[in-house]
DNA sequence: GTCTATAGGGGGATAGAC
DNA sequence: GTCTATCCCCCTATAGAC
């Protein structure tokens, strides 16, 4: 009884195009660019203000002169995440004409600046920082609001959203994308009932 | 074209039962109670070896008596979820006759050493710690595999395992559980084809 | 706007008394 | 088995030269 409003084409080919990856030269975008990446790799620890000086190729002076504190460092990121949330689902939506199909693809594989950044910013999720955990709370929001808009049964949306959150929980530990999670992603792409 | 190998009863309502708490007073149970109980409240970088041993009313020398580094901590409570993990999952499977129910709803609530252990230790996920990936990962697998045994389609059986994952994520950024979520659970529990 | 130097604090680990 | 004392390193942040 469930209805998905979308054509139904081939789901699992239809990728949006998202924000080009931007790894331009402008101090401050480098210093975030750097804190990200170090985040997505090697976790909250490794994060420290030398190591995201070293791959941005700055001094540790120079980034403090960016951003005052490491408290100002996250809250630069949580600043580009929530700027980058907007356009991205807006890409995401619109592109494929398929919003479960593009939402679960965008789920598997961070390649836009919006998932390098939400994904960076999971590492801190749980840590006693309120920010980071409401920033990613609004997110989550805005994400269950756009497939809201897509799929017309709400109990639908939130599995969607759910399963979607569970491919990030893998690729958080390193547990590869296999074929029995693109079929799931097709199954529920292209049932439109329950 | 689904069958799930359960009586399907009243699905929101069965709970196993558990491995009961203990916080016993032997010095390492304790420690490692302690340890996990911080990275669950306030995450990786808050637990220090001091907070560790002053939540275990312990000294830190105590601590490292027990433990001699905190690597070697690390590998304690990775070891006590290998511990539990066999036990857990018999139980959850034993216990409520549905298998999807009693999988998903230990996703939500984590009130016994099992989860707790394991919570903990998704803190530790994706920060350069291969031993903690790779326990991760087998607890991961060895869920699937019980699932498997329960869920004769191998492609709901993963949506279930990714749906319970989602539910994993939205707790640790403190995103209640809400009428929707159980939902989704009572709609996977019910339903027998896809 | 970027650098070096350094202060100040905290974390992990060792030594050794009890 | 548990404690105190201590060492050393690294991390954040500040000061000030260029």
């Amino acid at each position: 009884m469930i209805t998905v409003t979308t054509n139904s084409g081939d789901s699992a080919t239809s990728q949006p195009e998202k924000t080009a990856r931007h790894k331009r030269g402008s101090g401050r975008e480098r210093v975030l660019d750097a804190y990200a990446q170090v985040l997505r790799e090697e976790g909250e620890t490794a994060a420290t203000l030398d190591e995201v000086a070293r791959r941005a190729d700055i001094s540790k002076g120079g980034l403090l002169h960016h951003f005052g504190s490491k408290e100002a460092l996250m809250e630069g990121l949580l600043g580009r995440m929530k700027e980058l949330n907007e356009q991205d689902i807006a890409a995401t939506m619109r592109a494929g004409g398929d919003g479960i199909a593009a939402y679960l693809h965008s789920s598997m594989q961070a390649e836009d600046d919006y998932s390098d950044t939400f994904i960076a910013i999971l590492k801190l999720a749980g840590s006693g920082h309120e920010n980071v955990d409401q920033a990613l709370r609004a997110a989550f929001n805005a994400w269950q609001d756009e497939l809201d808009k897509v799929i017309s049964d709400p109990v639908l949306s939130r599995l969607v959203q759910l399963v979607g959150d569970g491919l990030y929980v893998h690729a958080l530990i390193g547990r590869d994308v296999d074929e029995l999670d693109l079929q799931v992603i097709d199954r529920l792409t292209k049932r439109t009932e329950s």
